[in-house]
DNA sequence: GGGTTTGCTGTGCACGATCACAGCATGGCG
DNA sequence: CGCCATGCTGTGATCGTGCACAGCAAACCC
């Protein structure tokens, strides 16, 4: 039985039909759905493929079908943000997992150089996948308008911008998220809540300032200019940030920062400032990454659905292949309320 | 030119051939390799391409050649460990990229559930990729042991235990590692070093423990037993084995911890203590993951030249596919020197 | 009983490439 | 001149499937 190392040629289609003792034409509709085939016939074909060890040639299969029954996980941004980022591999590691319960494998295609972008392109676009999920900070990505005029089913992981309706996203309620989080910095009685909101040219930027915005106007608290200063998600821009906040408002007594990371650089900016936290100043950040339960304290946060992200990913890019329009889907998040705040 | 959304069927080699008026022969001649063909004919039909477009279809070359051309990243071990590991995010970016270069994509495979194992050991035995790139901590995995066996090529990152010499693999030396890193706190004077090892029944826990006493041993310092405590490369472990080793040896002035997780939970243990670091004990860690670099102090650690494994496993992945026997590849460490010795 | 529907089965073709083979010049050599 | 080697080219067979189609028996309806 050992056949030393090399690899057995696999049984194939007509194997299985001949032990079976029916045509080609015949397992083929087993495998396909099962429909037209008598109960005799069926239960034949499945006792030989089991006794073969039959798995069918996917090859041969997406030739003629011209599907390929695959799926690329496409990265196009600075990858160590991404690769070093928790949520990206809960993210990466969900949508393996739920293409796998449909039985199709996931390839993982790195955009870095520009030489790996026209090879991802080319390879995409050849039709060797059967649709993308896209994974990208500010996806006006060239690459992925291409994908798009070509037709290709795509999914973005947060909503793009730049991009036509053609494209699907699914996102965290950046809004929402934000909301709850200024409405709970209310709830503790500040009202002069500053706020370092991410890079304005992506969607989630914008979206968490204006839900900052939202909940102020609706609880008739003003919204002062001098409270407000943009950073980019790094570390360094919070605590550029958070010195900026403190000469504009002195007497700004929470900040809601829009994301975990800057929020460890405003904590540090503060306490070089003295201020106690939570006491003298409440901060609560965005994400939920391990740089929360870093920091010190641990900071209240919002929490982004990743897992579910991933699964409503997997979900609606099968949808569209299979032909269904593209579709945007919002999931809520939650406030996960530690000792920052 | 927009052929609003719908896919258009990409040109086959029949229409290259067309276009630059030869035969599919001589451009398939022209695509691989290019022996016996005409300059002007070659010119001919790389014109046709570029005009075209066109890009091999790789089901119907497969079909034909029995290759698959693209290559599984097996991940067979609790996937929540690995995903958080830094470097386990390198090995899968370098794999990728080196893939690329290539023209080979890479799958993601990962083996949780026994559902999930049986799925790809199908899937692989079924011949849909050439080779596999394993990722496991204690790989006497049965899943590679039947891909062993099947006769697929596989190439392990770190020593496999259990495996015959089939099966090729690319550590990093950490044996040598370890006598390095022994050496230096030796070269401080230090006598009376403590080491935390790693899980014993993994080749990595055995080596790192096994360089610690060589090293003792040339340099004619007693190993004395009191002062090895082992732990499961977590933090937490770390910590509890800090506290054993200063409860068995309050006098030991160094410590060599084999992972960079467990040794920031013996900084905690040690200043909880009351030690001062590096002054009243100096520690060692083992891995340079960013774990170095966030403690505090910094640790002074062992590299591994993640980047080069990776690119390691896939050459002599490729190797082993185009038919030579598979090699083991040692690859050296390199001391990192910072505040915690 | 003739015609139609229904359920099931087998067969040939197509998918798009590679590969072995045969064919055709050309040129060198004895 | 005959022969063979060399360089290049085209053709048909082939890989393992899915699909359209045809065939066939049984059942059903009028």
């Amino acid at each position: 039985m050992n056949n030393a190392g090399g690899r057995r040629r696999p049984p194939t289609i007509h194997d299985v039909a001949r032990e079976a003792g029916v045509s080609r034409g015949t397992v083929s509709r087993v495998l396909n759905g099962g429909h037209y085939v008598s109960p005799a016939a069926a239960e034949a074909v499945n006792a030989a493929i089991r006794k073969t060890g039959y798995v069918v040639n996917r090859h041969a299969r997406s030739l003629i079908t011209g599907r390929s029954d695959s799926v690329g996980f496409l990265l196009t941004e600075p990858q160590e943000r991404f690769f070093e980022d928790p949520n990206f591999n809960v993210l990466l590691r969900g949508c393996t997992q739920a293409l796998a319960t449909h039985d199709i494998p996931l390839l993982l295609m790195l955009a870095g150089t520009e030489d790996e972008r026209r090879r991802i392109t080319r390879y995409i676009t050849a039709g060797h996948v059967d649709g993308v999920l896209l994974v990208s900070s500010h996806s006006g990505d060239p690459i992925a308008e291409e994908l798009r005029e070509a037709g290709v089913p795509l999914v973005a992981c947060g909503k793009p911008i730049g991009l036509g309706s053609r494209v699907s996203y699914v996102a965290a309620d950046d809004r929402d998220g934000a909301r709850d989080m200024v409405r709970h910095l209310l709830s503790l009685g500040r009202r002069r809540i500053g706020v370092v909101t991410g890079p304005l040219d992506t969607p989630g930027g914008v979206e968490r300032l204006a839900g900052y915005k939202e909940v102020l106007a609706e609880a008739g608290v003003e919204v002062d200019e001098r409270l407000v200063v943009s950073g980019d998600y790094s570390r360094a821009s919070g605590e550029a940030g958070a010195d900026r906040l403190l000469a504009q408002a002195p007497d700004m007594d929470a900040v809601f920062v829009a994301s975990d990371l800057m929020a460890q650089g405003v904590l540090t900016a503060l306490e070089r400032a003295g201020r106690r936290i939570p006491e003298d100043v409440a901060v609560g950040g965005f994400d939920d990454s391990p740089a929360a339960l870093a920091a010190r304290p641990e900071l209240t946060t919002i929490r982004q659905p990743w897992d579910r992200i991933s699964a409503e990913m997997v979900r609606v890019l099968l949808a569209q292949i299979g032909g269904e329009d593209p579709a945007a889907v919002i999931l809520p998040t939650e406030l996960v309320k530690r000792e920052s705040t």
